[in-house]
DNA sequence: CCTTGAACCTCTAGTCACTAGAGATCGTAG
DNA sequence: CTACGATCTCTAGTGACTAGAGGTTCAAGG
């Protein structure tokens, strides 16, 4: 197994592009060249690139990949701080998840309101230009 | 009512370097300026800002906020363009609602199987590597 | 009138995780 | 040996700001 780039991005549906960026940015270790200058993957790579994107699948990002791929290269330590970062993580959608609920009852009961009249008595535009005064006081 | 750029950033809670770069893009018309340079305000500005800052915090995109504005300068206009812009955004947020959801459920089913023992074999590290294979073939 | 110091100015560069494009070189099938 | 697709490097762009350097203006106090 000898891979030339544009096989690994088809074995792990990762750009072309990014996996240079990966390398680039030391997420990927530095590839081996051909004679002409060429880079060559073996297996580790397909793995741990397929580590990568999985993970930026679930919305990791770049800094915690490269730690919990640090923590799989030492397989007897504790992964206490795989947990962490994950509840992190969870954490952080969770919070996510809920400042986008409220923006959704929001724009649902203005776009529910809108009597698709004129602009001047829209209550679309109306709420964007009062929505500091009328109903939240934030 | 003649501001400086510090008083207008308090009255809409708009960050200075904000304000300016938002007259950069065209968000925000050229300020008039003091004898000395200085950028002064009145209180259509304030109004414009506000528009702008409950817009973005609606999670509405600089476009479709120049969108907006365009469209609130036409008050006579049927209010058709904004209704549409302000659904497109709200399924936009749903479906991020969703992928979110999504990610919560397969994370927060990652954290609640971790049994705290070793990397090796650690459910959080191994789902990541294999996500791809085991459950869901994506 | 003069000084102080906060507020203002412009300009450049950095953020994150890529993506796009130009222009040159490599590898391999026919 | 020639074509041509794949690869190479390098730079710049995305969105919506944010940070910092280095200099100028404004308003209040003495």
């Amino acid at each position: 197994m000898n891979l030339a780039i544009g096989e690994l991005s088809r074995r792990t549906e990762v750009k072309v592009p990014t996996i240079r960026y990966y390398e680039q940015i030391g997420l990927l270790p530095a590839a081996p060249r051909s004679e002409g200058g060429q880079r060559r993957y073996g297996p580790d790579e397909v793995k741990r690139l397929n580590f990568i994107r999985h993970a930026r699948e679930l919305g990791f990002e770049i800094d915690d990949i490269r730690h919990l791929l640090d923590l799989t290269a030492r397989p007897q330590d504790s992964c206490h701080e795989a947990d962490s970062i994950a509840r992190r993580h969870l954490a952080d959608i969770e919070r996510r998840i809920a400042e986008l609920t409220a923006l959704r009852n929001e724009l649902s009961r203005m776009v529910s309101e809108c009597g698709h009249g004129r602009i001047c008595e829209c209550r679309i535009v109306e709420v964007i230009a009062d929505h500091g005064q009328c109903r939240h006081g934030h």
